[in-house]
DNA sequence: GCCAACGTTGGC
DNA sequence: GCCAACGTTGGC
């Protein structure tokens, strides 16, 4: 069981969206970077945990938290040549590109991307390494507790 | 809209 | 295999 950061446009989707999904849940298409697909397909499980960040936009920051639900399997809009997605160097014999499903767990207060920088036990946090631009990073398990029991309650 | 940082592509 | 050029990400 892993914890991870997944970085969504909430002007494509957001968590509110996502609450209002059919089964709250949705597929995680779209990755075209290798780094986050390999995360995806090599160490992503069902039943791990992630949080749901809002990037490029007003507020940057962690939205909420979600639950992989479904594993990895080829991402279709590789082939869907009207897609934005479309790889035309991917083909059903060897797609290049997968996507896990996420399921929605909770919406949280949003924790912005300042605060996560203001917070010493956050430092070393993947996702706040200068330049970073992954939109799947590794939380590590302290840090997530450290996130979800300091810092999200009361 | 700007631009720093990074990843990818392709010529050699 | 190098590396310049280009495209993308994402905070501000």
């Amino acid at each position: 069981m892993r914890y991870w950061l997944m970085k969504s446009e909430p002007d494509d989707v957001s968590v509110d969206h996502l609450a209002r999904m059919p089964k709250q849940t949705v597929a995680w298409y779209g990755v075209r970077n290798y780094q986050a697909r390999n995360f995806m397909r090599d160490w992503m499980q069902v039943g791990d945990l992630a949080f749901f960040y809002h990037s490029s936009c007003a507020e940057p920051g962690i939205a909420g938290i979600v639950k992989v639900s479904k594993a990895a399997y080829p991402d279709k809009t590789q082939f869907d040549k009207k897609s934005p997605y479309y790889d035309p160097k991917a083909t059903r014999d060897a797609p290049r590109w997968v996507n896990v499903e996420v399921t929605f767990v909770e919406k949280t207060r949003l924790i912005s991307l300042a605060e996560l920088r203001s917070r010493p036990e956050l430092a070393s946090m993947r996702v706040l390494e200068r330049g970073s631009r992954l939109s799947i990073t590794p939380v590590d398990p302290l840090e997530w507790r450290f996130i979800t029991k300091k810092m999200l309650k009361a």
